[in-house]
Order: C-alpha cells, then structure tokens, then sequence
DNA sequence: TGCTAATTGCAACAATATTACAATTAACCT
DNA sequence: AGGTTAATTGTAATATTGTTGCAATTAGCA
C-alpha cells in the first residue's frame, strides 16, 4: 500500500520527466512516515537501520529535486527538510512546528498569502515564493503539560 | 556617529547584563551596514578587510547571543544572519528578500501576526515564535530589468 | 533485450559549526 | 586610576554538513 501523497509525487517526477529511481522513491518514503523534518543525514540513517545504503550525496540532490519540484521543503527552525504535502500554486508554504515533540503540520490558507503579498506589494516589491514558519507547541504536548 | 539601532541594541546588551565588547561592536556594526544577511565568515571577511580580525567561534556565539535577545535574526531564504531593526515584542518576524540583489527589508504587521496566531490556535497549537519570508524582486531591481 | 541519457556512487575536498580549555578583558569595586 | 573577577574571546582540534568531477549503474524507451 504506497500512500496518495507519494503516487502524486511519484506522477509529478514523471510529468516533469525525471526518473522514478529506487533512491528517490526511498527517499520519499522516509519523508512520508516522518512528522518533522530530517537533515540529509537522518534519512540516510534511517534507511541504514533498514539495511538500504544510499551515499549522502545521493540524498542532498535528490532532495534538491524535491524542493525544485515543491514535493519537499526546507524548514529553517527545524532544520531540515519536510515532505509538502499541500499543492504549493500560490509559491507560499506554511507550517507549524513543535518546539516539543519537532512535529510539524502544514497548513494553507490563501487569503493569508494574498494578503500578505499585497502587503508587500505595497513597498514595490513583487513575492514570487513565501515561507512562514511558526514555532510552539502542539496540542498534545500541551495537554501532556 | 553610531547608528541608532546599534544604540539601542548596546542598550539591550547592558540591561540584560552582557559585557559590551569590542568584537559585539564590530559584529553589530558590519550588520547594521550589510543591507543583506550575512553568514559568519561573511562577517569575518569583511571585519579582516578593515584590518579587524575575529575568531570565527567568537563570531558564531555573538551571533547565538544576538538571536537569543532578537537583536538579530537567521534567515533561510538567504542562508545568513540579519540585523534586525524592529522591536519583536510579538516574536513575529517578516522579511522581504529581493532574489537578484539580496537585499533584505524587514518589515511589520501586528494585524497579520495576530491572524496567523488565531489560525494556528483554531487547530490547537500554540505559537510562541513566528518567521514569514517572501523572496521575490525588490522595486529598484524590477525597474532595472 | 539492447541502447542511451539520466542518475547514482565514489573519492576527494570545501565550507560550516561545535567543544574544551587557556588567555584576555569589560565592568565593578574601592 | 589600578586591581579583581566573572564574562568573554582565542586557540586548537574535531565534527558535521554540503559540493564537485568523474566513473559505474540503471530506468525508460524502442
């Protein structure tokens, strides 16, 4: 059973004409089960527990497809790479991030990102791709507390 | 003629019981000028430039230190560290990051924080910090083109 | 099944970041 | 002003992360 949200990702690497490799699939599959994010180096961790070697620059470019491809995403106050889940049009990715368990969700909301934009339209300037990142705690950590 | 900012920023440093020493100086001062972020070796590059040499470790604890009292700030959209120049009582922070100058502006929006906050909290997460970059094209590059 | 361009592995290296400990210095005190 | 001390910086060694060129392999296609 391979989930949806890695057959898209495996149809937009065809689409785009790049191969479907046992690396990236690999690769997609560990992105997939994670809650949070991984440095190129955890995946290559984890998918040795599970006796498959993939070399580390393997990893680092295939992740650069990814985020190229807006299948995955690098996050700044995790520090790694998440796999995207929401269809990325609008160039604008939102996530929250938790300080406690490193579990992080997606989340969109296109009013937000169109406002924003105008915000920044305001001052000249024209926002091709917008990050937003928002660190704290997640519900189960705070009732947990 | 010392920088407002950087005055303020001194300020900080003192009542929050933190020597002001020459290497904090110089590190507050090439970030204030640097309209763009800057990485730590960037910063050493420029300082030796002046005949001013730091240890790129004392580099990277200023800079820690610096981020911990919202004096500065990490961005990843431009993979350095910024001088921030508005006050983060809200820890939200913005930055608009143009793609072929790299120039940085911060800018800020109560409004816009408190929305993104509720929309966090709708889904039972509580945001304790936030970072929104939008990288794009700043005005005096899309006249040029 | 064989061909070919795309992809991966390998090796070497470059850049970035951290740690422990010794030397220095800013801030405070008379 | 000069001495004291805790905070800060420098040094050295090391760990981690990221990149490049080139040879070996493989997915996708005829």
């Amino acid at each position: 059973m391979i989930a949806p949200v890695i057959q898209d990702s495996i149809r937009v690497l065809q689409t785009q004409g790049y191969k479907v490799t046992k690396p990236r699939r690999q690769v997609l599959g560990v992105l997939e089960e994670a809650q949070k994010s991984l440095s190129p180096y955890d995946i290559q961790r984890i998918l040795r527990q599970r006796g498959k070697y993939l070399n580390h620059v393997t990893i680092y470019r295939i992740l650069h497809l990814f985020c190229r491809l807006n299948l995955a995403h690098k996050v700044l106050s995790a520090g790694g790479f998440v796999k995207c889940v929401l269809d990325k049009k609008e160039g604008c990715h939102r996530f929250l991030i938790c300080r406690c368990c490193g579990t992080l969700q997606e989340f969109a909301d296109d009013e937000l990102c169109q406002h924003e934009k105008k915000l920044a339209q305001n001052s000249g300037f024209h926002t091709e791709y917008h990050l937003s990142e928002s660190l704290g705690i997640c519900s189960d950590c705070s009732k947990k507390q």
